[in-house]
DNA sequence: GGAAATAAAGATAAAAAAGTCTTTTATTCG
DNA sequence: CGAATAAAAGACTTTTTTATCTTTATTTCC
């Protein structure tokens, strides 16, 4: 459903906006732990999610990822388009460059149905609403 | 959503359904154009459906693809879990391997929900219920 | 039986995605 | 300032997916 980079980033978000919730900021290698994925990989996705403004981080000693308020509440389908595009909202399922009502794939209206219960989902769904579940250890991002 | 192959394989046996309905075969080039696909690759794909028995084959003069009763009643779902494997029936959202009720992930029963939705969907449609459609030009399988 | 047609099979290539390693830049703190 | 720390950037490798090309096997029809 999504690219393993897509994968990543919503758990490795998900992951620094909890710990991060306290003003701290969290490392790569804590982040790549926290997550189970693989240290450099996330690194990447996170250097470019963070050019795109979806992360905050800062260098140096006691540096790190955390999230400001304005990334807090982004959603799910900011993610999920920041990384992937927006071809899971609005491709074809059949692959069909110009389907639309007018020329439509056999599943044309099956499909848009899903993807629009999948966007709602997405955009629902906040980087920050998440927080006090994970603490608890009533949610996982790893295994 | 599926892999390209996986598109392409549903749009190909479509294709064939339709066009082998009153008996007839239809040949490997036909069909790569009747779906706008690359011919040696769907030829792959169909090589592999065939020995799978999704789909009919004849060599030689006034042969090629067909589906005989049996496959024109399989459903798209039987198509996606030939090629694409069943993960986007079962799988994690958010890629973890052990996600589960007891161990969810943040949007696990939100995930649970869309795949169930997808699953209905593509297991309702059959091969051979759009042949109707599809002459009629009121349904698309190219571009 | 032989030529032509057609799918099957196998080998290879190209492109994209996933993952790793090394070097550079910015920041902190003594 | 200088050492240590941490992200940023860049180069590279591996794996998977997509696509192409060539050869082989089967079938038909004369």
């Amino acid at each position: 459903m999504f690219s393993k980079a897509c994968e990543y980033a919503i758990r490795a978000l998900l992951f620094v906006a909890q710990k991060s919730k306290d003003g701290s900021k969290i490392g790569i290698k804590e982040i790549a732990k926290g997550i189970d994925s693989p240290e450099h990989f996330i690194a990447k996705i996170l250097q470019d999610l963070s050019r795109k403004g979806m992360v905050q981080s800062q260098k140096g000693p006691s540096g790190g990822f955390y999230l400001d308020q304005s990334s807090l509440n982004a959603s799910l389908a900011d993610v999920v388009r920041t990384v992937d595009g927006d071809s899971i909202f609005s491709g074809c399922g059949l692959g069909l460059k110009q389907c639309s009502e007018a020329k439509p794939c056999p599943l044309h209206n099956e499909f848009k149905k899903i993807r629009d219960d999948i966007f709602n989902m997405l955009q629902t769904a906040k980087l920050g609403e998440f927080n006090g579940q994970l603490e608890k250890s009533k949610l996982f991002l790893k295994r």
